[in-house]
DNA sequence: GGTTCAAATAGATGGCTGTCGATCTGGAAC
DNA sequence: GTTCCAGATCGACAGCCATCTATTTGAACC
């Protein structure tokens, strides 16, 4: 968790060939990396990914009615990991009378579809 | 998990409106679906991520001596964080005498990252 | 051989995760 | 009000995960 980036501390060296003297940073910080790994541990299981895929697909809304038929999983589970997508920002939950509605939020993909390039 | 696609189980609606008629069908396929579930879950964490990060960025490979000391953790965690990289298929390593080098795979994140765009 | 050092592995531990059955919630329709 | 249904939440449980310290491996050098 913890990223420590002020100077590396030099990993002393006495004699010998030095194994790599320039030390390397990384162009991401790690408030960027906390940001984009949420996003893919959200993403990274096949029936959230799947879920998702449907919802981006389907550029409105799909019931939740129509969702938990794709699997063979128990609905409350695919509540469960609806409720994983929504607290990671990916997607959005609107209820209308009986059923209830997800749908993907725009551009919440966009930071870690733009380092993946 | 299982994602069984063979038409979806009619939830039966005897009277009143339907919530949903057409049922909808990921695009994604299961295998391809895990494909990039695993790729994303080995990024879902923000110490691998800046590891990618910074194997990316050197083009080349680097040692590992460079990149304990970039995190606030001990050796055998990065080691433990490069391992799942590795089994993942995101980067590959070498030894060259005493000092191991990781390298990103190229086009490991293909998959994922065309999917997200 | 013996020492030294980089990296990997082993083992332990506390916490998180995916799944289920059972229950609760709240809107619709009677 | 009562009933019915869609969906969320609860509680449990097995399995996985991130981290550590301690140890092992294996290459280099004396």
């Amino acid at each position: 968790m913890a990223v420590d980036l002020e100077l590396a501390p030099k990993t002393k060296r006495p004699a010998g060939e030095p194994c790599c003297e320039p030390v390397v940073y990384p162009d991401v910080e790690r408030e960027q990396a906390e940001r984009m790994a949420k996003i893919a541990k959200a993403l990274g299981d096949p029936v959230r990914l799947q879920l998702v895929d449907v919802l981006r697909k389907h550029a409105g809304k799909v019931c939740v009615c129509e969702l938990v038929p794709l699997f063979d999983l128990s609905q409350p589970t695919v509540s469960h990991h609806l409720k994983v997508l929504r607290a990671a920002g990916i997607v959005g939950s609107e209820r209308q009378g009986l059923w209830a509605y997800y749908y993907v939020i725009p551009d919440a993909l966009e930071e870690l579809s733009a380092w993946l390039s």
